[in-house]
DNA sequence: TATCTCAACCAAAACGTTTTGGAGATCATT
DNA sequence: AATGATCTCCAAAACGTTTTGGTTGAGATA
């Protein structure tokens, strides 16, 4: 089953490879009759262009570059499926496939993705997540000028294309539902330190208290990973405090599920005891128990925006709108109300 | 800047690129000191051999394919997160890349993919997951002659490489500790009658009720799509039967969120008044409310064997290890235990 | 001295496209 | 009758590698 290339057909009918080529390509300089009669054999033939032929020429690969960063080997985060089934979904839609690997955030072995990637011309841009506090990714792809766009901005005010989820209001809104509902002691589970997510979280969590007149009380501030086992162990600790926070807002669903979890296991009632919310996806959360207050951020939206932006970075259009801001919506349900016992 | 070619080696060093080249690939017919120096001045360089004309040369991509089945468009199963993240990591190891798209199963556009990436030669070979009970895929890659390794054998006895885990023996193992905890009336959640996986766990499901002796009752036999929305109706409807189950044996631990949230609104205790095992991954089941009896599948470990035996069939490795088969094992939780009240 | 062997190198073809810069007809316009 | 215009078509170069089938010269062997 040797493959067919345009050569087969162009003999096949008699023309030359040339006429072939344009004719599949659409350029007018071909007669309707001879183009019909190209299509046709090509179906025929079951002509699929060979993609490392076109590259080469063309110095186009027709494929969107994206690097899952994971601390450890068999990480599993709900994030990611949304996040990718949106990028393959938008790429697909603009006939672009997408390349994927694997590193550990600021490793050797991530460096060299992105330069491979990069420097033997293997996707034409590249998406970026889970952005850093001083993310070397951003200042490398703009130095090998690949195009790129990244979700959520960078901390030192580097400018680049990019979508960011509004953060910020999200957690000023989080922090006044709770204080509307009667909750006074909000602690904090945030993420790694070095993510800008973090960072962005954190400072909207500290400026809603602010808002609030409500003080800030630093042992309410502990850092996890975004998993759900650092929620569980983290909760622990801040029940151990005296007096223990009676709201804890997660950076993350998973979190809030470890956090959950903590509290099933004291028989602690979330809602009615202490209230606890999630950020992210409104799809797991929704059958957790109880179910869980969270901010719905629009990942798979966002993805599909960032596909836009990066195709149009690569197309070079003109005016491409740099950054697209989707604002979260707040999910009220079980985890944060007193009234009602679950 | 203009990427550094194998060319610009070979002039600054008034070489061949002949030598170069084979140089490079570690061909012994090139003198230890000209080696070196062309080592030297590649890495210099920055040289980076362009994908695309090594491709075109070598008939070989170094990639792997996969494709996401998804029925709908914004659709998040953690199970992908950790069959993705186990493929990409292997697949690094072995110096690969993974190229993934998306379509909804037995479509023209998957159709499409499955074919443009065969015979537009994207990829080196393909990993097929969530095998259908007629699937055409593995006619068709079969006839393609493209490698491919599948996540589970098909039903119709086409013998080609892949990886199973051992469905039949866990759901004989589901029943059988349902039953010894005192469990009678056992029903079944399964997924879309068309996936073998559906069809495997059910025929063990079913052995293992007649293998201890429990009549099957029909109506304890329903469907759903592994989402806990359908996890959730269903376990609706089968407390409406008159007798309603004591057991529901779920397809997979999504369907089994949806079990819980159900019975958490109708107050009805898991465990104590009813018994819920999922089915699939440990990590998220283990922070659920109450904590999910569930087997472990071992994804993670099956997506690396997959990969491993991809390699060797791409390689046309001698007495390639045909099927690999995998013991899920089974976890205990609280869903199962009668005597211990959450 | 003539022949053989071996190490080290190389020119040119090939992979399957796209693109450049025309060529050859046909027809209308001067 | 010569000049353009327009419509189709094409030969050949290029993209950056790998591979084939050598050549060259030095030393060993006859």
């Amino acid at each position: 089953m040797k493959p067919v290339s345009i050569r087969d057909i162009a003999r096949q009918l008699n023309l030359s490879i040339t006429t072939v080529s344009r004719a599949l390509d659409g350029y007018p300089d071909v007669s309707n009759r001879t183009r019909l009669r190209i299509l046709e054999t090509a179906s025929e033939l079951g002509y699929v262009p060979n993609q490392a032929a076109r590259q080469l020429r063309r110095h186009k690969t027709d494929v969107l570059g994206f690097v899952l960063a994971s601390a450890q080997p068999k990480f599993a985060d709900p994030f990611y499926t949304e996040f990718l089934s949106g990028l393959t979904d938008e790429a697909t839609a603009y006939g672009m496939d997408l390349r994927i690997s694997i590193a550990s955030p600021d490793t050797d072995a991530e460096k060299n993705i992105y330069k491979r990637w990069s420097r033997s011309h293997e996707v034409d841009g590249i998406v970026l997540s889970h952005i850093r506090v001083h993310d070397w990714r951003v200042r490398f792809l703009q130095d090998e000028a690949l195009p790129f766009v990244g979700f959520d901005k960078s901390e030192d005010g580097i400018d680049y294309p990019r979508c960011e989820s509004n953060t910020h209001a999200s957690m000023l809104q989080i922090v006044s539902h709770l204080a509307q509902n009667g909750y006074r002691r909000i602690s904090f589970i945030g993420g790694p330190e070095n993510y800008v997510s973090h960072q962005t979280n954190l400072e909207g969590f500290i400026h809603g208290l602010e808002q609030i007149n409500f003080p800030l009380d630093p042992a309410y501030l502990v850092n996890g990973d975004f998993s759900s086992s650092s929620g569980y162990a983290l909760t622990n600790k801040l029940l151990e405090l005296d007096p223990a926070p009676d709201a804890i807002v997660c950076i993350s669903d998973e979190t809030a599920f470890g956090a959950l979890h903590a509290l099933h296991e004291k028989k602690i009632i979330p809602g009615k005891d202490i209230a606890v919310t999630g950020f992210g996806g409104a799809q797991e959360s929704k059958h957790s128990i109880p179910p869980l207050t969270t901010m719905d951020v629009p990942i798979y939206d966002i993805t599909r925006q960032i596909v836009r932006i990066l195709m149009s970075v690569i197309q070079k259009e003109e005016n491409i709108e740099h950054c697209i801001q989707v604002n979260p919506q707040l999910i009220i349900r079980e985890t944060t109300m007193k009234e009602i016992s679950p």
